[in-house]
DNA sequence: ACCAAATACTTGAGCTTGTCAAATACCTAT
DNA sequence: ATAGGTATTTGACAAGCTCAAGTATTTGGT
């Protein structure tokens, strides 16, 4: 009986602090997707930007992992960021199966767009005092140690 | 200079706190979506359910709204709930051009369960003191408030 | 009462994103 | 040499999304 209680009330609070964090979430994605699509970018294009490293190429298969998604897919994802400039396949040394994604300078350069796109705060998390900000950086910091 | 500096340190935190954020919220949808496509629901599908009454009947734009979306879409997405046997349209009284979304029972015990899974709150957070959870909950409460 | 404009929804074209299965090209180890 | 494994592409298909145009119905002005 206490048990179950004790259960149900860490589970609630977990619960709550869920949908809040879902809601916020939503309204977010909503408002960077249409930012992002201003800069003809889908999320997907937008995300796969994100993960390429200006410095050093990555094959396809490392972009499909970061992307949680088939390989097959990515070679759309990458079609079209190509068709754009943004990237480069180079066929990589040693290894010609393998393609080496590359980020030609405006794919730099929209890649840093794209960074500041998605990590400015939403409204919500802007309008909060700073004490609360650092306290929920602090939380969320411990959050995702524990992946 | 000053005044420059601090704005710079409040800013980051936000983005800290942001970047957390986003990482968590990035791997619970991979994780939400993943459960959802074993009920046979897209994401889209999920959310529509959700936003769905129960008790009262919603017309399809009152849906669009609530999704974001064009109403177009809707139809589209309604369409596969409704072969699912998931929602009717039927003609609302004094105004036939509206159709009155309404869940059926299969409908609404499969919403249950697409709340109960959406709500679960990911790893990161479960894994958190109870002490955090609360901090957490509170905070963001306040941010949403500040909506 | 009549007709034009507004509203609710559907349809169709076209795009991105996603999956799966099969093909291609290349590498590696026996 | 060759059998099997790996990286990527292709093709078929479906969901999700938007826009423009179409249909049905209501509303409002005259």
């Amino acid at each position: 009986m206490m048990d179950g209680m004790a259960l149900s009330v860490e589970t609630s609070v977990a619960h709550e602090a869920q949908k809040l964090f879902f809601e916020i979430g939503m309204a977010q994605r909503v408002k960077v997707g249409a930012a992002l699509n201003e800069l003809g970018l889908g999320f997907a294009q937008a995300h796969a930007l994100r993960m390429l490293d200006p410095q050093e190429p990555r094959p396809m298969s490392a972009l499909a992992e970061r992307l949680f998604c088939d390989a097959s897919n990515v070679t759309g994802i990458v079609d079209r960021l190509e068709k754009r400039g943004l990237v480069e396949r180079r066929s990589a040394e040693g290894d010609r199966r393998v393609k080496a994604l590359t980020l030609t300078p405006a794919g730099v350069e929209l890649r840093e767009e794209v960074m500041a796109l998605m990590s400015e705060p939403p409204e919500a998390i802007a309008s909060l005092s700073v004490s609360d900000q650092r306290a929920l950086r602090d939380i969320l910091a411990r959050a995702v140690e524990n992946l």
